[in-house]
DNA sequence: CTGAAACTTGAACCGACTTTCAACTAATTA
DNA sequence: TAATTAGTTGAAAGTCGGTTCAAGTTTCAG
């Protein structure tokens, strides 16, 4: 095995540069002014929480408004609907959970460890976010495309550490996107029962799990 | 390597027994007649396809009656709201996946290929029945309790079926939820990519996948 | 200081959906 | 056949939330 560290070799292109790409700038409704971009965060915001919280289909714009403490009106100012605040939000949590899933993964030896150090950070985010991951799950309701391109873009992404795995030796050479997605499957699920739903057991316990899974499979030896 | 065939050994308690466990008897909603009965399933069965189709959010009670060629009214004889649907459907099509599953394992030798049963048992039913995985899904927004349940059944289902296999000297002897809900997120992950999103791949060949991460994990050997 | 642009406000409008209900039909029982 | 119960119907009442907009306030450049 290679020894590599991978002290921040891991950061892929990850944090957007300027300040809003945002996808479509669209019907110019950006805000001018430093008042009207506090207006917009503290919507962003306040939506986030209805959202997280009760579901999109519970929440109402005056839900979000009240919440802001802004007035009804306000809300179209910036956004031209319930489904483009939502699109707006997923799309930011979807980069913050890339930036801080990649930003996290620290201190790996091997491909094996490598995985493992990315599935210790992105268990530790989703216990510190567990509405952001309610949300993100919710737009495959709301928003395929969005939803679609998040999961399509995470396994992208492990797929690559996959194939570096297996180019430097570590990994079996057969690398493919199924073997992406099962890794991703893993992670979710084990995210969700021991993130979100509950703590009861330990970060390194259950990524213990997992790595030895993936580094010898369940049979005896 | 014990030698056993799987014949029939593995479907669980499944099907139930009577006609209408259906969790509550409730507000005595039942119909009394062969008409009502009729009534009743084609409203069901119009539910099934409209929030399949186009989710929880975007079905109207009208839609489902105008589906189910049924008055509006008629609706309310058997349920009380647009929840008490869905929550009737999720229930009745959980345990058909369930169900199916169970049936669909046969042929096993070890406790391995009995996942790999398993998992192509229940890829082919994903493919069969996309609609059907996408209200599950949506129950985690609509109704969570019977979310968990689904998954919380399905993972203590797999962790028998571990437990079994390390008793039986197939598997390392260390088997927890962890691996079961490691397994079911694999599983789950790959029926959406390979079941439900697109078909590009031979459920043989995805199934081979699963199966080479259980037996081997990934690593170079 | 002035005027224009950015932003804020909430009442009011509007459409869509849920839910109720009284009148009607079908089936069953005595 | 009459009486009773089960089931059906769709109009209409009622509710709820999204969206609009004209009037107001704030900011700032000139």
């Amino acid at each position: 095995m290679a020894n590599r560290r991978g002290k921040n070799a891991t950061v892929e292109e990850s944090q957007n540069p300027s300040q809003r790409p945002e996808t479509e700038p669209e019907n110019d409704k950006t805000p001018r002014t430093e008042r009207g971009r506090k207006t917009k965060r503290a919507i962003l915001d306040a939506a986030a929480i209805e959202f997280g919280s009760i579901g999109f289909g519970e929440t109402s714009i005056v839900s979000i408004t009240r919440r802001a403490n802004v007035a009804l009106g306000s809300f179209y100012t910036y956004f031209d609907s319930k489904e483009a605040v939502f699109r707006a939000l997923v799309q930011d949590l979807s980069g913050r959970v890339k930036d801080h899933a990649a930003s996290g993964m620290v201190n790996w030896d091997n491909a094996i460890d490598r995985e493992k150090s990315a599935f210790t950070a992105f268990l530790r985010f989703a216990r510190e976010h567990k509405e952001i991951y309610r949300i993100i799950d919710e737009a495959e309701f709301t928003d395929p495309e969005i939803y679609r391109a998040h999961y399509t873009g995470t396994a992208e992404r492990i797929l690559a550490r996959l194939k570096e795995g297996s180019e430097a030796g570590d990994l079996a050479p057969d690398m493919t996107e199924a073997h992406a997605w099962a890794i991703m499957g893993m992670n979710v699920f084990l995210g969700l029962r021991f993130g979100v739903w509950s703590e009861d057991e330990s970060v390194e316990d259950v990524a213990a799990v997992a790595r030895q899974i993936l580094s010898n499979g369940i049979v005896r030896r």
